[in-house]
This record gives structure tokens, C-alpha cells and sequence, in this order.
DNA sequence: GTAATGTATGAAACGCGTTACATAGCAAGT
DNA sequence: ACTTGCTATGTAACGCGTTTCATACATTAC
């Protein structure tokens, strides 16, 4: 491999001044700039960026941790990191952790031994106390509504949007209200555990356990609670699903069952995806592919001058109504 | 920021025994491996990543090149590639090239820099001469079905898929056929369109350019792609659409237009992506998890050992029959 | 008893750019 | 004429592990 010392000895000058052309530094005249051009084009050189980084404090990588890119609401968080990273010349090591708290771990010390500059948590299983030990070693940033405020966090307010979701459906009639959640102990499903807890007390209904669908995360399984829907003798009137994939998965399964939308059964859900569009879904949007540009924009700024107003940001949510409540 | 020569003095050993005892390597006595222990510990000390590539042969890090990651066919893939890239401890540098050429040039120049130890293209815009340039700079492959022998390859064999999805269509009753393509200008979509063009005349049915729709990629292209069906005076009986999106749009899309599927249109895809499950549709299932794990693994091969079996390799694909044709 | 092996350890070079520091020519300022 | 300051360039150190090579002691072998 060619390196800069051999570039030196063939252009007649130092290394300092080859890697001053290089980097385009001033304070090199015409003639060396040219014949160091000139001997990096006849020896087909480039540099090695494994040196670059060594030497620089920057490595330009940033990890990115989520538990499945399969799953539209991360790959359009990742859309979103990806394109702002173009934008600040940054480089995206992605980390499918599965919510595997030792793989969690293992990109944290990947951070700590410098091979990445800062992390993004799109979700994690990991608890903060000891992500918390590593905010040391570069920025940290969680797509998470956290009530931690050394964090940095990007995210809507989990809590209101879900209050308001479901002051939307009973604006509409429905007491009787079911919820799917994705995992019953993610930070977001603690707090929507929560609205709906005093939402329910708030219109003097019970709360009925059966009625907290936990692991609810693709199509299919918004299918399969279709039949944990017509297996229940005391049924819910609308269901609040916390991604539209899910309520996709009810509408299609309801349709076999004949059931009528929103007349039998009302379904509201968050993201506004494509998909939601297509089939006329109302839902709670939310700017994920925003979030993702955010928290890139984020980690940039803070590595460079760590200054920054304040740790946490919220996006706002919009109710798009459709055509399932 | 510790270095390995601080642990070195403070544990009172040299270098060499440091990195001995942090490697595992053999020969050094357990009273200084357990002076060396005890100073990592004490100093809290992590390697430096950044030094450890630049020393070693390997970067550990495999650039995937991919247009869009929001894409259900590509975020699959990559969810195979970052399961099997975990199994062999790479991580996986994600680029998103929007097809943009200049960026997928950017990427091979991060290979050609040492930066990634290989590289996956999904897709490109890029042409293959060019990439071809790159291959001694590491393994490099590609996710497509290519007659360039020089390259290493993974992918179901595109002509014949196409083909068999026809003769499908054809063996129950349609010869009035249309076809729903990425980009019309893909490696891929150049060898169904041939399939296609064949197809039609060896049951001798013209070819009508109008029944050639492109640039159809998501489901909202599917839902766009009835209306242009609906203004269409011949119309088609069938559809063949290259992956399952396009055609969950062209289905939810045909029920607003009362139409009955399969008895007034035939939608047959590819894929069987999750939501041709949901929506009962009839499908070519294409491994696409397994051709990330199956491309991961042949990289780390190719690294480890050059030799390699054949470059091409082809994996098979499935008929699903469900209730769209 | 001596050669042959195996174990243990350190000094120094290596991988390859970047950059701090020193040096020096030359023009502008007083 | 002399200081000040900018331009231009090279030397050497630095970033930080890994690894080769040399050395030395302890065994085991014949």
C-alpha cells in the first residue's frame, strides 16, 4: 500500500507538506501542491482512514441501536438519521440489539473505546443507570420520552398523545376502549399504561386488564388480536393501537369477520405511516422520519461545541382523522 | 485517556506483556497477568478501537449500500445481514445512496480507505465497471442477479421468477397481463421485462407498453397504480407486481372500486413479505432474510480465506398460493 | 552433560496520518 | 536599517495497540 511518506519521497518534499495538500491546508506554494497531486495520481495513492481517525479526535461513525430495522417505525427513524448524517458527513454503524441487553452493552463499549462518536438509542432494553456510565465517552441521545434530565432525548410526549387519543375516541362514544401496546415494559408502554389507567378513572370506567394487549407490534399481530377480540365476551367498542401497523392487522382481520369500521369497532392509531393512508386509518401522527433528522443534527452539535439549550426536545403529534373512528 | 504503556508502568510490566495479556495470548505468567488485571481495572482502562484497526489487518466493519432502508425488501435484508454480521462480530456501516451515484462512489472510496473490510450493494445506480475497479480493496458483493462473472453475487434467479410468476398467471387463464417494475432502468427490471416481452409472445398477445408501469414501489405506487388501471380502455385481467406492497395497494385500492379479487383482477407478487400473509395474498416468496445472512457469510468467508467456491450464488424461490389469483 | 524445546518478557519497530515546533525567506511598517 | 508578520516547508513527535525479534531461564531429551 502506498503510503504518505512514499508520496513525500516521490513529490521531493515532506510529509507534512503532502498531508498540508491533502487536507488543503494553506501555506503551500503552486508548484509543490502540483507535484504532490501529481505523484498522489501516478502512485494511485489514497489515505488510509484507519490512520485519519486514529490521529483525529473524530471517527465520524455513530452507532445507531435499535432492536429490529425490520419494523417501519425504525427504518424510518434510521431514513431520518441517514439523510442528516449525509448532510454532516457522518457514518452510520447500525446495531441490531434484538433488546438484548448484552448486545446494548456491547455497542456502548464500542463507544467507549472511541470506534464510534456518539450513540443514538432508537429504543433500548438497557436500564439508563448504566448508559448513564458511558455519557463519558460521547453523547448519548434517547428517542424516548425520559423523565431523566442528564439525558439528551428527542420524542413526542408519549403520556399526552396517548390522553389524547383517547379523549378523541371517547369525544366520540366510546368508554369501552382497548389498547395494544408494543412492550408492556418499554419506558413509552409505562407511561401509556399510565393515561389509560387515569383516563379510565377519569370517565368512571374500569379498568380491565384483558383489555391491555402487551406485544403488539406488526400486522400479524394486529391480526392475531382480531381473534383475541372475538374471543372476548365482554368487547371493547374501539381499539387504540400504538403503530398502525397493528390496526392495518385489525382492520384487515375485522373485515373477515364482517365487521363494520368504525360502526362495531372503532380503531385509532399512532405513526401515520404509508400505510395508514391507504387505508384511510385514522391516526396520531407522529414526525419519526423528524425525529431520526433531530437526533443526528443533535449528536453533531453537541460533539461540536457542547453547548446546547436544553437535553430534552418534543416534537409536537397531530390527531389526522380518517375513516376508523 | 489511559494507554496501553500507562497500564504497562503502573502494573510494572512492558507493553508487549499488556497486550498479551488483553489479546489472551499464551505465555505470560499468572502473577503478571494478574498485576496487568488489576491496573486495567484500577485505571478503569478500555483499548482504543481506532488503534487496534489501525494495526490490525481488518476493520471489522462492512459498508451496505442500500437507496432507501424504509423499504420493507431492504430493511429485511439488512435485517438478515446485521443478524448474521452479529454472529461473526462485524458491524455493519449502513449507506443510504438514494441511488445517488456519487454517494455509492463515496462508499467504494471508504473501502478503497481501509475504513470497511467490504462491501454489500442491496442495489446500485452505479455501473459495474466502475465497481469493479474497487475489488481489490475487498470483497465486495452484490445482491443482484448478474451475468458478470467477476463478481460475487446472491440472488434468486430473477428471469426465471418472473417467468414461472407468469406462466402461473397464464396457467390459470390470463393472458391479458400487466407488470408493475421498480426502476425501469435496474438490472433486474431489464431481465423481467425481457421475460415478460417473451412471455407475451410466445402465447402471442402484443406487448403493450401501457401494461409496463414503473417506478411502483410502495404501497401507495400500488393504490396510484389502480387509478391508472381504472382509466385504462383494454384493461388487463392480471397483475404480476414485483414485490407484495404494490400489490396490498392495488388491493386495497381495488376495493374502493368494488372490484373482486381475483374473479375481475388477478394480483400476483413477490416477496411474501408479512402483509401478503395478512392480506391473503397470492405471492413469490423470495428468501430475502436469508440472502443478507447468506451475503454476510460469504464475505467474512472471502476474507478469511480467499478461496471460494463459486462466485455466483443463486438461491430459490417459492410459489405461495393464496386468494388473488 | 549438552543440545533441543518450551515458557516468559521486554525493547523497539511498525501501521500511517496529523500537527506542533523550528526555521527561513521575504515584504510591509517605522 | 530593523522590527514585525506572513508565507512556506521540513523534522520529529504523537495517537495507541500489535508484533517481531532478541534474550533468558527452565525443562525435557538423548
Amino acid at each position: 500500500m502506498t503510503t504518505i511518506r512514499e508520496i513525500a519521497k516521490f513529490a521531493g518534499v515532506s510529509v507534512a507538506t503532502v498531508s498540508r495538500v491533502l487536507n488543503n491546508h494553506p501555506y503551500v506554494s503552486q508548484e509543490k501542491k502540483a507535484a504532490v497531486s501529481h505523484a498522489v495520481e501516478k502512485l494511485n495513492y489514497s489515505r488510509n482512514l484507519k490512520a485519519i481517525q486514529l490521529s483525529n479526535k473524530h471517527s465520524n461513525l455513530v452507532g445507531i441501536i435499535l432492536p429490529k430495522i425490520d419494523l417501519p417505525y425504525f427504518s424510518k427513524i434510521v431514513e431520518g438519521l441517514a439523510e442528516e448524517a449525509r448532510n454532516l458527513h457522518l457514518q452510520l454503524v447500525l446495531i441490531q440489539s434484538n433488546y438484548d441487553i448484552e448486545k446494548e452493552r456491547e455497542a456502548l463499549e464500542l463507544l467507549r473505546g472511541h470506534l464510534m462518536d456518539g450513540i443514538i438509542f432508537c429504543s433500548r432494553a438497557i436500564s439508563l443507570s448504566e448508559v448513564r456510565a458511558y455519557q463519558e465517552f460521547g453523547p448519548i441521545i434517547l428517542l424516548e420520552d425520559t423523565d431523566q434530565d442528564d439525558f439528551y432525548s428527542i420524542s413526542i410526549p408519549h403520556d399526552h398523545a396517548f390522553t389524547y387519543g383517547l379523549d378523541y375516541l371517547y369525544s366520540k362514544g366510546h368508554k369501552k376502549i382497548a389498547i395494544a401496546l408494543n412492550r408492556i415494559d418499554g419506558t413509552n408502554s409505562k407511561k401509556r399504561i399510565q393515561a389509560y389507567e387515569s383516563m379510565m378513572q377519569r370517565i368512571k370506567e374500569p379498568i380491565r386488564t384483558e383489555w391491555i394487549f402487551d406485544q403488539c407490534l406488526s400486522i400479524e399481530d394486529g391480526a392475531s388480536l382480531m381473534d383475541k377480540y372475538m374471543a372476548l365476551n365482554d368487547k371493547p367498542t374501539a381499539f387504540l393501537t400504538t403503530n398502525d401497523q397493528i390496526a392495518a392487522g385489525v382492520l384487515l382481520a375485522a373485515d373477515k369477520h364482517q365487521l363494520k369500521i368504525p360502526q362495531d369497532l372503532a380503531v385509532l392509531s399512532f405513526d401515520n405511516q404509508e400505510i395508514s393512508k391507504v387505508m384511510d386509518l385514522s391516526t396520531i401522527s407522529i414526525p419519526i422520519k423528524e425525529m431520526g433528522q433531530s437526533a443526528m443534527r443533535a449528536l453533531f452539535n453537541i460533539r461540536e461545541n457542547s453547548l446546547h439549550a436544553s437535553k430534552k426536545r418534543e416534537l409536537p403529534f397531530k390527531l389526522i382523522e380518517r375513516l376508523t373512528v
